[in-house]
DNA sequence: ATTATACTTGCACATTTATGCATGTATACA
DNA sequence: TGTATACATGCATAAATGTGCAAGTATAAT
């Protein structure tokens, strides 16, 4: 039973996973795979890795549209797991301004809320 | 910064260290490395490393009377380690329960609230 | 002084985990 | 029908982590 809190607590003990996670929190929206991307730096396949890691430890829902897969943060109903991300959520905000702001500029690109531009596309380069 | 956050939560997602910590917790007591021993069955070794860690990763905190060492549970200012804490105090205690109906017979042995028996002593053996 | 006790730690080994690369799958578009 | 795009994943490698054993340090007791 708390085997998958352990999960959870692994999931968030590594960098890369920690600022997807606290991004998804803090943006209070679903991103994408390549909006992940475009906004960390990280590889499309880290990007990808670690988002899902995150969804199967619980701490996140996922939902694929066309050819995009969104993530966003999952609600919890127990109070040991809404705490642990109220930790996360508490976390200074200094550590992440950047990929906070940059996640901003990313989410400006989309049309209807959707997701429309690929990773790495000449616009964001521009625009980051 | 966060890298002691990232600590923390690497100390935490491990079980034996989790079990300790959760003990802690809800001893709301003081207690040593022999009495972790007897309590959770843990070899020496690992009782003493892992109680080792959670220290050094902010959690407990140590002090050593004469030959014994106590670790207990370290007070948090920041927020989100203030959270985190709370987030393990509030995991379902049924999956501790036997550690912490455990801990109070070992605790039961001391003598002015001080430990004075070894880990695994026939005092202890019989009354477990 | 010597011995016992409480705890720590270096070492070797096994398991887990993170990462890059290459490739695979699914969907959209021409 | 073929090609581009978004995302996933198997594999090999390197780094990190957990564990047992054996030996170490520090304090207490005899």
């Amino acid at each position: 039973m708390n085997e998958n809190y352990i999960d959870a607590l692994k999931a968030l003990a590594e960098p890369h996973r920690l600022r997807l996670f606290w991004l998804l929190i803090h943006v209070d929206q679903r991103i994408t795979v390549a909006e992940a991307m475009d906004v960390t730096g990280d590889t499309q396949y880290n990007a990808s890795r670690n988002l899902k890691i995150l969804y199967k430890a619980g701490l996140l829902t996922q939902s694929k549209i066309g050819k995009w897969v969104y993530y966003s943060l999952a609600e919890q109903e127990l109070p040991h797991w809404h705490t642990l991300v109220e930790s996360v959520r508490s976390l200074p905000s200094d550590d992440f301004a950047d990929v906070a702001t940059r996640c901003k500029k990313r989410l400006a690109m989309r049309v209807d809320n959707e997701c429309v531009i690929g990773p790495n596309s000449e616009a964001w380069l521009k625009k980051k």
